[in-house]
This record gives C-alpha cells, sequence and structure tokens, in this order.
DNA sequence: GAAGGAAGTTGAACGTGTTCAACTTCCGAG
DNA sequence: CTCGGAAGTTGAACACGTTCAACTTCCTTC
C-alpha cells in the first residue's frame, strides 16, 4: 500500500515522479507511457514508483487533484467580474478547461476511470469525494454571488447538477479535437445562458410540478451509492 | 485482422468463442476472464480466438451488438399495447435493461469502450453506427407510433436524444447494485413521463426560444465527429 | 553512539493481452 | 489427381502493469 502520512522527502520524491509522469503523459500520451519509462525518466525503480502510487491509474487520479486545485484556486477570481448566473457559470467552466486543456489527450484515461463503478479512482467514489466536494463549492459559489434569482427548492440542489453538467461538458471535451477546444468553449457559452434559463423558467406554475419531481429524483438517485442503496 | 466474410465452418467457429467468452464473463467477470481461458474453454489455441477477433474488446463489442439485435426484436412488440409517448418509451429502456441484465456485471467493460473516442468500439464511432442506427431506429419507432402531439421541428432529432437518454439510462444501471435493477426500473418509469412532459412543453411560447436553441445545439455538436468538425 | 524498527528502495519474476512466423487444412483450377 | 494459394490454426515470444522478498537508509530511543 502506497505511503498515508509523508516526511518532506517522501513528498519531494513523490512529486517528482507525478511530474514526471504527467510530462511523459502529455508527450507519448498515456498508454505509450510505461511505469519503466517513468521511474527510468525520474531516476528511480519500478518498485519505486509503485511505493508512491498504487497503480497508474493512480497518476491519473493526482493528475485530476491538481486540476482541480488550480481550477478552485483561479475560478472564483475568474468569476468575480460577472453578475448573471449565466456569466458566472461560464466563467467557471471555461477556467476548467483552462487548466485541463494541456493534457487534454490523455485526459481519456480520466474519463474512462470516471465511468468505472468498482475504481475507487471514479470521481462518485468515496475515494474522491474530497476533490469532487472542493469543485462542487466552487459550482456553489457561482450560483451563490450571482444576482439571478433562484427558487430555494432548487438552489440546494443546484451545484450538484452543475456539476452533472460539468461532468458532461467534460466529456465533450474529451471528444473534442478542435484547437484550443473550440468547439468545448462554444458550446460553454451556449449551454450556461439555456443552464439559467431553465432555471429561471421553474418560477412558471406550469412547469413547477416537473421541477418538483426532477427534484425528488435528484434526491432519490444521485445520494452518493450506499446511502441511497437500502431506501424501501 | 479478423476475418471479414465468413465461411458456414468459420462462422460456427466465431459463435464458438463469442459464446464461450459471454459464458466466461458471465461467470467469472471481464478482468478474471483471461483469453487463454477462453481459448481452452473453447477447445481452440489463443491465436485462433485472435483470429475472429482482434481483441477482447471486440468481444465485448460483439456483445453489445446481440443485446442490439434482441432489443430491436422485443421492443417493438413490448411497445404495440402502448400510445403515449412516455409509456413507449418505458416499454422500450425496460426491453433493453431485459436483455442486457444478465450482463450487467461486465457490462462496465462496455461503457469503459463506450467513452473513449479513440476507442473503434465507442458506440459514437463510425464503426458502431450500424448498431446504433438499429437503436436509433427502435426509437424512432417509440416517437412515431405514439399519439402523443410532437411538433414536426422536434421530432426529426427526438430519437437522438432519446438514445442520448437511453445512454444515461445504461450509465445508471451500470452502477446499479439493486437486485433485478430495481432502481434502474424506478428511473426509467419516473423519467420516461419526465421526457414527454417537456417533449409537450415545447408547444408553449415562453420556452420556445429554449428549444430552438437547444436543437439548434443538437445539429451543431451531436453531429457524428467528422462532418461537424470542420465547419467554420 | 548503538540498537532496532520504520521508511524507503530495488529489480527479478509473474500473469496478462497481443503478435507472428511457421504449420496445416481446405478447395478450386488445370 | 495434383498443385498452389487462400483460409485457418498453433503456441512460443513479447511488452506491459504489477508484486514482493530482500536490501538499504534514516530516525528514534535509551
Amino acid at each position: 500500500m502506497p505511503v498515508e502520512n509523508t516526511t518532506p522527502r517522501g513528498d519531494e520524491r513523490k512529486a517528482l515522479i507525478l511530474d514526471t509522469a504527467l510530462r511523459l503523459f502529455e508527450r507519448d500520451g498515456y498508454e505509450k507511457t510505461t511505469m519503466r519509462a517513468i521511474a527510468k525518466e525520474a531516476g528511480v525503480s519500478v518498485g519505486n514508483a509503485y511505493y508512491y502510487f498504487a497503480s497508474k491509474d493512480h497518476l491519473v487520479q493526482a493528475f485530476y487533484d491538481e486540476v482541480s486545485d488550480r481550477h478552485a484556486e483561479q475560478a472564483l477570481a475568474a468569476m468575480r467580474p460577472h453578475r448573471t448566473l449565466a456569466a458566472r457559470f461560464a466563467a467557471d467552466l471555461h477556467t476548467w478547461v483552462d487548466v485541463a486543456e494541456p493534457y487534454r489527450e490523455f485526459a481519456t484515461q480520466f474519463v474512462k476511470n470516471a465511468v468505472d463503478p468498482n475504481s475507487p479512482l471514479s470521481p462518485f467514489s468515496p475515494e474522491s469525494k474530497p476533490t469532487r466536494d472542493k469543485v462542487i463549492e466552487v459550482h456553489r459559489r457561482a450560483v451563490q454571488g450571482s444576482t439571478t434569482k433562484v427558487d430555494p427548492e432548487i438552489a440546494a440542489n443546484l451545484p450538484d447538477l452543475l456539476w452533472m453538467h460539468h461532468m458532461g461538458i467534460v466529456l465533450f471535451w474529451v471528444y473534442d479535437r478542435s484547437p484550443g477546444a473550440r468547439r468545448t468553449r462554444d458550446l460553454i457559452d451556449r449551454t450556461s445562458p439555456m443552464v439559467a434559463r431553465v432555471i429561471g423558467l421553474s418560477r412558471f406554475k406550469v412547469v413547477r410540478p416537473l421541477f418538483r419531481e426532477a427534484d425528488k429524483l435528484i434526491q432519490d438517485f444521485l445520494l452518493t451509492g450506499d446511502e441511497a442503496a437500502d431506501k424501501s
């Protein structure tokens, strides 16, 4: 089992291996980069890399953590000038793309993990909760800082919903082959006002039951795994 | 490269290998089942399995094809008694779950492929188009056979949209650990009327621009890969 | 400063998916 | 019937992710 609590030297070593790995992933792609190559390039043994990272996939997890951290740092500043929900959320997502863009080629691997419920690396897994919560917290700030009126009943679940939207954007981004992720940018610019618009609609009477049902659905089905599993 | 056009004997052999593989996948799970084990159990050599299937993942693709075929066969009959869009679509999706349920444990692998844009096995890939079209055709029948009034502007893209919803259900199903996929069943029963409701809403003036925008979005972004890639 | 245990480090070895050069079987043309 | 090439078949060999028993370095305690 890889190291839990760390000494300064251990931290350095770990960072060295991670940095080397990300560099090679970026240069040669995920599949083409072997653990042996990472170890050699970093000047350590294969076994040593495994001392710090339980598997090759865990290096991807570390990448996701790092991207999330940088996103959290930068997104708040990027949103600050904006007041509408649409604009703030667009800024939020654009920041994510900014941060992740250098790694688009190998981000596929991350999405693959995302989708495997058995993997502890899935963003849905308990192990990823801290990182996930960090991202959702940013989305919460996007909502809170806006002047757009949001039904309080909806507001509570909104960040989770926005996170799902975020994951959808990530999925599109992984497929996006356009230079500079231009098409993903377009998608963000066009969906953000739509999302805001849909939320705004929640005040109309006709759609009220629909929203209530959707809200219940989210509560029933999106609770993280275990808690939700054993309701009658 | 695996065989393209087949002799009767080759077909038999191929089917033998595929059946054996699916049986072992079902019994032991995808990861635990080795190509060596499949070959041994089928009474052929490892190399021979690769003569008929380019990779282990291609066996999963074959599974997807088979499930799709059975779904297409059964879904039309299942939908026939129903007239509303909601009921017809629910029947449609329930049939898919019926057919796929025995393989839920290893379907994860299919979803993993689904998400890798580079894999020719992705349901989004050109290689999978025939199978994908078959499924979408079923969804088209679900719409056509219903008495629910659908705006013609929307109707054209509706099957594609329903396919996306379908993929969403599949994703949930893969995560679903409840016996008999009960929770997935619930999800289908509850989302189908919602989808129908949303479609019904398209007749209201307030939401008209929103729908138009959504429609444009789908046309711009959901076109299969290459065609869409090079628009200015 | 010596002892002893914890943390760190090593690379050979294992099991896996996949490849490939060599072999065998099949079948149609002459 | 026989020849030749196409189709089918084989299993040893390869590259990879991963494991682990053995070794070394570091730090704490007395």
